[in-house]
DNA sequence: TGTACATCAGTGAACGCGCGTTCACTGATGTAC
DNA sequence: TGTACATCAGTGAACGCGCGTTCACTGATGTAC
């Protein structure tokens, strides 16, 4: 019998949340996270499990549960470290004609985000959309800083009488999000048929800035 | 041992395709897809099962490789029967003044599509977007007439100059669908918070009339 | 610089379970004559 | 109206497999003195 352990030295391991981390267990755990996102990737969302991305890790099942309660945990821990990613994109001045190459890079920054995550983003959006309430605060902070900026915007140009009252700053302002998501995961079918990037880009950043009361050239 | 069947008369028996159904095998096969959409709608993709919606159905496993090659086939024959629901929803004539009120009621048919139907939606999406063939068909078939309609507005809108020449039919035709889809989805959220129902739909109809060029009143 | 111990990291092996899938069969319902 | 057979519908039982999960353990790395 090994004496290593007393038995009251032993701790207490379940894995999850409060477990401190040395660089070479940060490194293991990088590399679970790596593999769910690539099993999310490459397999459909019926046959993510455990075993899986374990296999992909090249590590143990067992491992596994060192650094995760289960696969969700595991799929919201990316949701959430993607959510800081978009914040910047609509900072600045919109008014007075600069609106249009706002919009411009925004819908760009929407396209390059969702080309980047693609498969994460995904998953997050239907387990936020199914009502999981934890992917829907990540979907929710990570979409906030643009719904905010985009409902204010909407809510001065409704106060100065450039865009009609019955539009709802907050409805108005979801609408453009779903419209910057979806376009950008779906760009490339688009451009498979005879859309071109630009056209993407060009339309969309037009009904933003219609839908903001700004001019469009 | 028994006579009854022959060794050569004996059906292949391979479920799938090519089986002709009596009116008893039709119940079945009904049973079989509803307790699919039951089990859509209360547990997630990821523990959707045959052996799941056997029991769901209170039949047999074996019962359900009578009529489907495997889930998936179950799913994308739930997404294929609700493609017929949302076509004359754009019909009818557009401009002069009328667009507004085309518009809303383009929008109540999505809402109302939506709530009937949201989780077979949202798993079809989702495996659309993921690249499976078969679903992009199935949402390309039940949008398309929709789409359609969209983009010749937009088109007609171009050409006699009440939109800007930089908007694609098309992708605005496809960014319109989304608001749609989204605020669909997400109607129920949306009213819990302070929106209400109605300003929804007068701000998605207010959205789509401005992108086709039409007066918002 | 060495010794003792605590902490960090990882896994082999085992378990039981539920799933997918198929076979060989039964019974019920039609249909031809 | 009865008999013979074909077709339609359904399932019990079995199988093997892979998964989730945990235990008890080992080894490697830090740290106190």
């Amino acid at each position: 019998m090994h004496e290593i352990h007393s038995a009251d030295s032993r701790p207490s391991h379940s894995a999850e949340a409060a477990r401190k981390l040395g660089p070479h267990g940060r490194a293991t755990r990088e590399r679970l996270l790596t593999a769910t996102r690539e099993s999310l990737e490459r397999r459909s969302l019926m046959d993510l499990s455990v075993a899986e991305i374990a296999r992909v890790a090249g590590t143990s099942p067992a491992t596994f549960y060192h650094y995760f309660k289960d696969v969700e945990s595991a799929v919201l821990r990316l949701a959430q470290d993607i959510a800081g990613e978009l914040p910047e994109a609509v900072d600045g001045n919109w008014t007075g004609g600069a609106g249009l190459e706002r919009a411009r890079a925004l819908v760009n920054a929407f396209i390059a985000h969702w080309d980047r995550h693609r498969a994460v983003l995904l998953v997050r959006n239907l387990a936020a959309d199914k009502g999981d309430p934890r992917f829907q605060l990540a979907r929710r902070a990570a979409l906030l800083p643009v719904m905010r900026r985009l409902a204010s915007l909407v809510e001065l140009a409704v106060a100065e009488g450039r865009v009609d009252s019955a539009i709802h700053p907050d409805v108005a302002s979801a609408s453009l999000v779903s419209v910057l998501e979806r376009l950008s995961a779906h760009s490339h079918d688009l451009e498979q048929l005879d859309v071109t990037h630009d056209a993407i880009v060009e339309t969309a950043a037009r009904i933003v800035c219609q839908t903001l009361g700004e001019p469009t050239d």
